[in-house]
DNA sequence: GGTAAGGCTGTACCGGGGTACGGAATGCAA
DNA sequence: TTGCATTCCGTACCCCGGTACAGCCTTACC
């Protein structure tokens, strides 16, 4: 029956994941179940190729999957709380991501800082009183 | 018994962590089991602390458990394989770190042009040929 | 209508870092 | 010595993001 739907190893191979991981994203409430043929088989509409890659570009922006079904949710044509959802939550991430920046540039000083130091025992390094892990 | 050692208890105080995370920490390696009361108790010597403290630095540091093992055994004077190791694991470390703050960066950029764009729907910005998302 | 490829379900497992529970035994102070 | 806090041990469970397997069923094509 060649009515545009897609088979779930042609959704997954589209998308790229593994077709566990649709029923993984089912069960997370991250896709909606679609239709079913007689037999019981998904059949999606192409659209989903695209959800799934919004998921997939949402994770590598940082927000979890529980992050990706809210922007999925506040997204959604027929999610009542339209505007400025998507804007809102980016801002937030965004500040996330500024967060671990900094953090890790603080991990980075005190690493170079170890690095420099010719640190090469700990504990010794630990009880002294120049020692950069501030212990 | 003022022995001067602690028990799980105590030093799960000082060190700011859980009792269970102590057992956990055997089980794993990170610590070595220490003596013995007649009645089983485990009665640790004060130095456990600063290894608990070290391990917390190093997971502060990004190292993971496994790494954390890696490096208390590198820096333990018992160790035969002294000398370079921590300083060649902070080393590596810090190449992760850089990386890790690159890729951060990417993903700003990504999300301020999300939101410069005033992308609000996700479906639709992910359809045009501007998405900053690059779907 | 046969047959192979693909899909269905439930369940278990991975790794990383723990936390919780229950029942018995110990430790310590009054 | 009594009584309560603490610790013991094994085991199970948590979150996160999946992945794997077994056994059966459907679909698609020749």
């Amino acid at each position: 029956m060649t009515d545009g739907r897609l088979r779930a190893g042609e959704v997954a191979e589209a998308a790229g994941v593994n077709v566990q991981t649709l029923r993984y994203y089912h069960r997370r409430g991250l896709l909606e179940e679609p239709h079913r043929s007689n037999g019981g088989h998904r059949r999606y509409p192409p659209e989903v190729v695209t959800v799934l890659r919004l998921i997939k570009a949402a994770q590598r922006l940082g927000f979890t999957l529980d992050e990706a079904a809210e922007l999925i949710d506040a997204a959604s044509p027929r999610s009542g709380r339209r505007g400025g959802g998507l804007r809102r939550q980016a801002m937030n991430k965004l500040t996330e991501v500024e967060q671990k920046i900094a953090d890790l540039r603080r991990i980075r000083h005190t690493l170079t800082q170890a690095v420099d130091a010719g640190c090469d025992d700990l504990m010794t390094c630990a009880a002294s009183p120049c020692c950069p892990l501030g212990l």
